[in-house]
DNA sequence: AATGAATGAGACTTCATTCAT
DNA sequence: TATGAATGAAGTCTCATTCAT
């Protein structure tokens, strides 16, 4: 087992422990057992617990940046855009539940009050790249000017994160049919509001 | 000072320091000193650190469970009814922003793994509250019936978080104005949608 | 209630608990609330812990060296004495249960590893004046000379202090005839052996 | 140093710091300084302060138990039965008093008020086993059936603690003629009694 | 006399991290 | 690479005792 896979064993056990135990209450001792290594090769690989952490949410950043960058930059409709945004995000979800349950209670919400700005940092830099779609949205005359951009970001982002709260609470499986339904139902709200239309 | 009082200001003292640090990075001897006596007299009010949180989360949830149920149950149409949800979370905020704070980044999404189901419960309580008045905006013909209302739920809560976790951030104040403008804002959009409408 | 019955009080409710859960675990508290007074008040009669437990002890060794004093200096044949001596402590254990589990549990052992040597000379004088008893039987004539006198103490007292263990360790409750036949019992195989008698 | 080492150097230093302070003020601290290790290694292992003064008076029920099951089978007769119980256990005395230190003054009596019944039924088994050394003897025909055998064996076990008592009080030094004497004296008292034999 | 709020020394224990092997 | 023994800072909590009222 070379270094790389190495590394890649112990994220995916940390990442199940994490998720399972949250930070604060995940011990190295424990990662290592469910890497089926000796904590002390952990450190070897990851200088210590908050690096180790890092790795991971890294990993989930990074990846999100790529989508959304990659889909800033894209020629898909606005409409489009947000749909594959909250693809992007089940499909993930699908694969590695574990990297979505850090996201919701350890990164989206827990870095408010880390000391550094790193958390802070990565949540704007979010922010502002969602606000970005909705901003050219609104200069396509697709979305309303009347309400600022980052308004709409809030209830998008928002809804997304609520939504993967609830499923990771009820620790939801999600076939294709559900996430057809969901991402169709949030998308619709979003666009056309919650107000029955009256003719 | 009485033992009610006293309780309160460890109660203050607690909440500054838990929403400042986290609650696991929170010590008990911080907020003994926030509060400026022995922790020994902390441990005469508080049987532990859970238990002081838990008196914190409980006065929340409290508060906005009462919110939640007289709304649920007044005569207000659901728009109204909608507009006041968000009136009491700003208030709360204006008043006790470190209330909001540890709402946000322990309660909202931080129960996630904790192995009762303290957490699980109290936000499944809140999620059914909510989506009550959803239904009865269905019912009575405000919302639309296409889309479930748990859906139009998380569209909704998740945007009024998101916007908490960033005004969090910012640190910001909130003004009449700002109140004001934040709440029509988000109900529009919840209401009317996104989309720009085209004649 | 005047300052003599409120000392009797605390010591009663003090017996009760040091018995029950022993010195160490024994609170304060615990005494004060059996008591049905403040603990202020309970450190209003007894300087500290230590002092009311001694306060108990005390009154134990007062009564048990004052029984045995007085038999030493009667003119009771040696095996009444030694009668008397069961007798007088099946009394307290009837009347004073926990009197007598502290005796055994806190007392009788539990001192050789106490800084002073308070325990280590009361159990010294104890010791001697039951080996007074024993000395003087052999010098009447009536208990064997090839066996020294402390090695028939040892065996009486500690038999009695075994006997005392299983009743307390049984929650035991002693009538008359149980005290009887236990009483003639340990006397006669004191006096007589164990062993068979052959013709 | 291996594992099985390491914890035998940790019994053997809680064995002295047990028996000089006993249990209740004996500080994990001061185990490990008299291992001249950290306490965190004690921790290691060991898991608590309980689960290590267990481990100690594990071993000594487990090599009490042995001989005494030993000797219930053995084909020796009930004299020499119980001169073997005594000289076991002033072997071990002379070996290691810290055991029986502890065994007096923590274990024989001090359980009785341990709110499990850990203790309690330990010495419910040595009582028995020792009973059944005396059953036999009475079946035998070696010991009289007009005392029960309970009696005898309070008898028995008492007057060994309350030899040992004394001993450890008097931090006395076992020569193999002290052994001897004190051996001869119990049992020639308990099988053939205190009394002078008149002619 | 009486209360119980208040103090703080000190105990146990955890666990991230280091390091000899 | 790999192990897990070893360390000790740091945290939670207890509870005897004091003291203002």
């Amino acid at each position: 087992m070379d270094r790389t896979d190495r590394e890649k064993v112990i994220i995916e056990s940390a990442l199940k422990v994490f998720s399972a135990k949250g930070y604060a209450s995940t011990r190295m001792a424990d990662i290592a057992k469910e890497a089926d290594m000796s904590y002390g090769l952990v450190y070897h690989y990851f200088e210590n617990k908050e690096k180790l952490f890092d790795a991971i949410v890294e990993d989930w950043w990074t990846g999100y940046y790529g989508e959304l960058e990659m889909l800033k930059k894209s020629d898909l409709n606005t409409e489009e855009k947000l749909v594959q945004i909250i693809r992007y995000i089940l499909k993930v979800y699908e694969q590695k539940p574990s990297q979505i349950s850090i996201y919701v209670t350890e990164v989206s919400r827990g870095f408010v009050y880390h000391a550094d700005s790193k958390g802070k940092d990565k949540f704007n830099k979010l922010f502002s790249l969602c606000q970005d779609i909705m901003l050219d949205g609104q200069q396509q005359g697709i979305l309303r000017k009347d309400i600022r951009a980052n308004y709409l970001t809030y209830l998008f982002l928002g809804s997304i994160d609520t939504f993967l709260s609830v499923m990771i609470l009820g620790n939801e499986k999600l076939n294709e049919a559900r996430q057809k339904r969901f991402t169709e139902g949030i998308i619709n709200v979003f666009l056309h509001g919650a107000m029955a239309k009256t003719v």
